[in-house]
DNA sequence: CGGATTTAGTTTCCGCGTAAACTAAATTTT
DNA sequence: AAAATTTAGTTTACGCGGAAACTAAATCCG
């Protein structure tokens, strides 16, 4: 009933072949369902993975600069720029230019901004959690370690 | 000569806390990996990623309707309008409708198209191999086992 | 010192991917 | 069979992230 090459049935399997191994594409598949997960459960606040995670660095390292951030969250320059007007403009965030090196930018958390991670920091942390939906705590412990290992978190740039 | 608290320092150490354990973060990291990985090694052709996946599927499924395949890739339906243009436009698929349902559209490979998937099955294929850079082969593979039963891979949408 | 280079960040412009609204065709309902 | 609903794909408008060119300040060097 149907053509024996040609995919006319739309029920037919679909055969995705060696791409199911390819890692560039479980990663991409994995970087989709995690962005899901994140919205799920603190979609609420309005800020995206990126932004929370920039937050965060500058609670724990305050007057840090912006290209360091950047740096170490891989952020390009240009886009921190605008990452971080948003979170200033939201009131999160204060820059400041010290006296030392009027060409850079030191970023600190404001009183909300402070208040703000404090407030979602268990929902932050957990959202480790409740993206490891199909793992065992064993293999997500795993994965996390692979990842680390694979994108040279350990070793740093 | 540092403030105790305050990031003075250029080259003090920059606190992560938990994020390094974030699943969210290291999956953004290992995305951006794979992305220069994959343009070490076949940037060349001009194709990215995510368009050389469509092209293997389509080789693998010749006929699958649009819809199908961005179904199964998770991409959004206003997105592979625009990726199979490209595709159309670069010579490598044609769009096909069918008489049986005129709303439809089934891709094929081209000739150049069955060439192009071709001649970069190695390079595509061993780009699996190349990005597993830090990793030892029964690392990869059990990275690459983890994040298709995170994914889901296996049971589906 | 004063010009050349480097460094920090910004601005402009562009492409990718998405959501929402839309068009057209098939299917369901009555 | 006509109206309502569903399905397939496209169009439009927008935001995120990046590359390249730029501005301004600091450093290097002769």
């Amino acid at each position: 009933m149907r053509d024996a090459m040609e995919q006319e049935a739309e029920d037919a399997p679909i055969r995705m072949g060696a791409i199911t191994d390819s890692l560039g594409f479980l990663i991409r598949l994995a970087q989709i369902k995690a962005f899901d997960n994140f919205f799920e459960n603190l979609g609420d606040h309005g800020l995206k993975p990126g932004e929370f995670t920039v937050l965060w660095v500058i609670g724990l390292n305050p007057g840090l600069r912006q290209g360091s951030i950047a740096n170490t969250l891989r952020i390009k320059p240009a886009h921190m720029t605008k990452l971080t007007a948003r979170l200033v403009q939201r009131g999160l965030v204060t820059r400041k230019t010290p006296k030392s090196d009027r060409r850079a930018v030191r970023l600190y958390l404001t009183e909300e901004g402070s208040g703000f991670v404090e407030a979602h920091r268990e929902n932050f942390l957990s959202f480790n959690f409740t993206e490891k939906d199909n793992l065992s705590q064993e293999e997500a412990d795993q994965l996390t370690s692979l990842l680390k290992k694979f994108t040279g978190l350990n070793a740093c740039h």
